[in-house]
DNA sequence: TTCTTTCATTGACAGTGGAAAATAAGGGCC
DNA sequence: GGCCCTTATTTTCCACTGTCAATGAAAGAA
């Protein structure tokens, strides 16, 4: 531990010995892992148990709520179908949500020691406020504010593929690197970068717009209004126009797009080919960029993932330059519980936080 | 001074005292920005003379050495050209220039505190070895440690882009800011990337390769080995074939080539238009990616800068989502000597690091 | 001259973390 | 079991950083 943090051991019993006092770490003892000579390390662990969070992650139709442990371990996970986008439908829906779970931590007889909230777009951590969200139509909503007011509970606000993105970094994947990027395809496509060992947020809330590196400048047009952006190839809603297109057969969603690949019908599995195509090239231009260790790709779209592995694989390796093509790009699925905690990982972030002051 | 440096004032003072002493700080008098109420500030300032550095950059033909101050003003500037490329020829015309700097310092009656050098390539700046580049054909070259023997200096050595982005951060265009890019047009497409305050290094030496984003599946082949990247349409390389190639002149390099643009010839203009096209779009996805407060575009191609200034502009607004646009993009002419200052740079940097131990 | 405002400095003090010595906990060897 | 040897952990100072509160200084205003 102390070669770790590149401290002393002795600063090390001073750090840790009130953190055994308070019960958040418990020694342990790991058999296995004992020296041939000299006496064993003592082994600590953080005692999950010892506190217990919510995350809430807010879709366009669906709220999703998790109860985790001070580890990000998910125990309880409930989800609500919101019955509307504005601020005060989601904001009784959250609630709502809340309540549930914290009868459940009642029943461990643990308190609630945090609620993290993540949605889409631009979000200010700091301030707990939602600057913009295309997609649910808000503008400067003080979530964290009206969520603390309506539970009684400190919260943390933040966007939801930083949000996921903290979560890979303190729990998942990206625990131990520097420099790493979580790219989320599904619906949109997103990706949240971690640099320097810190989440990248950007000087005006914008950062990791993946999903509109132009890879074809003749391409299909975007929402965004250019052509050729990844998601305006790989997006859920492009997959499903272009395997219309393509195939003639009016397929309701991305689910029934992929059965159609699935089955071997060419013009779909063109589809999927070109869309791998982009995602691998976007993930080399973050490659060359950045020189991430490691890249995660994960999101719902994964659930198709087999139709476009070898199409991301082959245009990263061959779009990556020199040594950026040494990058560990790997998958993860990661489905909406994991965002929401990611959520609960903000508000386990922040509660380290005040108590280390 | 404290309210910058979130520090009290008692702590201000204990800091600045032994650096005034040693002579590092000066006190300053400011007329001008005196409150209209109280006691006014006690101003220092940095003591350039205190301090000499020099900073050598080696390009394909030419080594190009500056003698700086502290504060990282050139004062003389030497180019000597490079008979080959191999270790030995380099040092040998290093150290050449370093005894001519040495000379005028002595001439001015103080020491040369550290010398920094600057190459293309992957260079593991913590161990001062080159790894590898391509421009000269070295590998694995304990660069700082034979510079030092043949100088006798305490040495660094960086990679050349990152080293003139560290020159950006501490005495350019790039102060006070925790996240902006160096964009250097010219033989090459580079990019210095500084996010949460500090240099992008990469996890396998590279980073900034926005010379090698692909902008155009269906363009140019790169000599990287794929199609349509920044470099293989913007580069001095490409503009220059591709002039050769619209107008039927035989222009010899980049400058003739903007010589017949600047002249008006159709074929020759467009070639500028398409290049500034790829930068703005490469510049772009560096936004949208990373949401710099700043963008600083650099090099020798800015000669010709007027040739594409618009299309970078408009290829920028158009690609950039959202807030990104908001990014201030903006020019600053850094002559070669510029980029042998950014080895200084690094020097400097090197010698307060260790000088506040 | 005296007051107000803003800076600068000092000295006491708390917190962090390091070095070295002391102590603890194994295993092997006699 | 005793006596090494080795590695971990803790304790006891001690240095350093930075804060707080008090004091002194410099300027303009009344």
């Amino acid at each position: 531990m102390a070669r770790r943090a590149g401290l002393s051991a002795a600063a090390v019993t001073k750090a840790v010995r009130p953190l055994i006092e308070a019960g958040y770490l418990v020694e342990d003892v790991d058999e296995g892992a004992r020296p041939a000579l000299g006496r064993p390390a003592n082994l600590v662990r953080v005692d999950g148990g010892r506190a217990l969070f919510i995350g809430v992650k807010v879709t366009g139709d669906t709220a999703i709520g998790v109860l985790t442990d001070l580890c990000c371990r998910i125990l309880v996970a409930r989800h609500i179908p919101l019955s509307a986008r504005d601020p005060k439908a989601v904001l009784g829906t959250a609630a709502e949500l809340v309540r549930e779970l914290l009868i459940e931590a009642d029943g461990l007889g643990v308190r609630v020691a945090g609620l993290g909230m993540a949605v889409s777009g631009d979000v200010d951590r700091a301030e707990g406020v939602v600057r913009y969200s295309p997609f649910l139509e808000w503008r400067d909503v003080p979530l964290a504010e009206l969520a603390a007011m309506a539970t009684g509970l400190p919260v943390t606000v933040d966007n939801d593929v930083r949000a996921l993105t903290v979560a890979e970094q303190w729990f998942g994947a990206g625990v131990g690197l520097s420099g790493f990027a979580v790219v989320t395809v599904g619906a949109g496509i997103g990706c949240g970068l971690v640099v320097h060992g810190k989440v990248v947020a950007g000087a005006h809330g914008v950062a990791g717009e993946i999903g509109h590196i132009t890879v074809d400048p003749a391409g299909p047009r975007c929402h965004c209004g250019n052509r050729g952006c990844v998601e305006a190839i790989a997006g859920d809603d492009a997959i499903v126009r272009q395997v219309r297109a393509a195939t003639g057969v009016q397929v309701a969603d991305a689910v029934e797009a992929a059965g159609l690949a699935h089955d071997g019908v060419t013009g779909a599995r063109e589809v999927y080919a070109r869309a791998g195509d982009a995602i691998g090239r976007g993930i080399a231009t973050v490659a060359n960029l950045l020189g991430p260790e490691r890249v995660i790709i994960s999101g719902e779209g994964l659930a198709a993932y087999d139709l476009f592995a070898d199409h991301i694989r082959d245009a990263f390796a061959t779009a990556a330059f020199g040594s950026a093509a040494r990058c560990d790009v790997r998958t993860r699925p990661l489905p909406f519980d994991e965002w929401a905690r990611g959520a609960a990982a903000t508000a386990i972030q922040s509660f380290i936080r005040s108590d280390a002051n």
